[in-house]
DNA sequence: CGCGATGTTGACATTCATCAACTCGTGTGG
DNA sequence: CCACACGAGTTGATGAATGTCAACATCGCG
């Protein structure tokens, strides 16, 4: 029943918990804190602004959090006063390598955390050290607000590759809420479409055969990506390695090998050098059954 | 790759969609209203109580949402205002039959619905006609308070066994949490609970074998059930057939079959006539890696 | 008594995991 | 500059887990 597993707990020791020789990550500088012993992962880096001495000037600050903002506004229109008070949320920015923790399971944080650039992931590991991927989150992504009324995490958030995230104070979310009610219910929204992508996952891994959950996950991703302005043309960057694809789907890295590639064959997505293209999205729709209504919802009243 | 999903779909059609004779179902009287002549399944019974000739006295009436505030009083204390005010929410109490469709995929619907007796499911149809459980519902849960925020439905909610469920129009569900900040955060927090149960499935789905998954699946409905005070010993009633299980599960009925014997001869459960024993909680949580703390959650201010 | 729903079983097919080996590119230290 | 280690992708051989099909058993019910 559970033969093999061991080697599998090797295969990831050598595939994936290795640390990343650290990399310059997009815009203002970063350093590393510390360094897990034991799996060798990156554990943070802060960004230098955070420390106090920001070299950033106001304008570039009020603009971190607007990919956030860009994100609620999918769902309903903002006013002035809403973006004003977003905009004047205390932030906190982090950079994270990649795979590294954000967030702990079992831990008891008090912050929340939003996507700003990267993939995060939430995550639970058997203790057997195989692990499966629950939810993958982008840029704009509230990720960590389940954190505000949920006692101990029940998962890991992780940095799925580098990340740049922003960390907000609990007690100024919910002052955000108490005071916006309209804000409150697009939060919840948003809480409750992770839900719509959690079930799609479950019928994806219960009912689809790999290639077809493979292509409804790239068919999701490609959906949510272009909702934010991250597609150019039919591509965008996913910098995932095939037995980190194996924990989203499920599969072994062998598997998604080969189901990439057949996918490959078929003339339907091409995937090179961390950047994923779409080549005929209504067929990889169709075959993947994949219906993107339950990714554009609009909150119905303020 | 998809051969034999004929054979599915005559299976489940001989095996799942038959509607069954109307039983007689727990008090008051109720009385089929339609049948859909697809599937011959009932769509919705209404309890005479809720056509305005109400039999039951005041104190009955009030007494009807007390599994939702049991449930509510698991995460929080509520005040007497707030135990008030859920009283006072207009239900229209109304009886589905197993497998009846208590909110079609695809709907706008105009109320939410918790359940008060039985077991709902949410479910996902893919085209051959399979489909996929995403959530298991129990009495007391609010369990279609997404449409409240939700456009579109993305999912069913099926009568798994005989459903007594309470409707509420959204209008007084968004009264209600306009007025209590404090109830709108439980709310909140039973959505995300939903949602760590989805990611618990997620888990068991992408890495966990069969027997590791119905075990986990037991585990927690067992911990569920007792925190609404639903066991009794340590067995509790779960009328679902092996073909339903194995809808959850994502498994054909006969590998449900197998795993459910080799549980048996594990010594760890019994199942039989509808009525779930677990015999030994401690072993089976081990081998399943169950950890209820996922949910036993506990708001933390109000 | 017969029918249909459900549970059970055996034989077989398919999907997917596992293991081991190899390639390729990249960075690093001698 | 080269040898080397390492991460990542790829491939083939093999086995385990699970699905499919067909048949039969059991039971409640009309």
């Amino acid at each position: 029943m559970r033969s093999g597993h061991i080697g599998v707990r090797c295969d990831r020791l050598q595939r994936n918990l290795r640390a990343r020789r650290a990399s310059f990550f997009g815009i203002g500088f970063w350093f590393n804190i510390c360094e897990c012993s034991e799996t060798r992962r990156p554990i943070a880096r802060f960004w230098s602004g955070s420390s106090g001495r920001s070299s950033r000037s106001e304008a570039s600050l009020a603009e971190t959090i607007h990919p956030f903002i860009r994100a609620l506004e999918q769902y309903d229109v903002l006013n002035e006063a809403e973006r004003a008070a977003l905009t004047a949320l205390p932030l906190q920015i982090r950079i994270f390598g990649k795979n590294a923790e954000i967030v702990r399971e079992g831990s008891r944080p008090t912050h929340s955390c939003l996507l700003l650039e990267g993939f995060a992931a939430r995550a639970q590991v058997l203790s057997d050290g195989r692990r499966q991927i629950t939810n993958l989150h982008i840029p704009g992504d509230f990720v960590d607000l389940h954190g505000l009324l949920i006692k101990r995490m029940d998962h890991s958030v992780i940095a799925f590759v580098d990340c740049k995230m922003a960390f907000v104070p609990h007690d100024a979310v919910r002052a955000l809420i108490d005071e916006h009610r309209h804000l409150s219910r697009l939060f919840w929204l948003t809480t409750l479409v992770d839900a719509a992508i959690d079930r799609a996952w479950i019928t994806s891994l219960g009912r689809r055969p790999a290639i077809d959950h493979l292509a409804h996950l790239l068919c999701e991703l490609y959906v949510r990506l272009r909702g934010r302005g991250l597609v150019s043309g039919n591509s965008f960057a996913f910098g995932a390695t095939q037995t980190e694809l194996g924990d989203v789907l499920g599969m072994s890295t062998v598997h998604v090998n080969r189901t990439l590639q057949d996918l490959r064959k078929l003339g339907l997505v091409e995937w090179e050098g961390g950047r994923v293209t779409i080549i005929d999205f209504e067929r990889l729709a169709e075959r993947a059954e994949f219906d993107p209504a339950y990714l554009n919802q609009w909150i119905e009243a303020r």
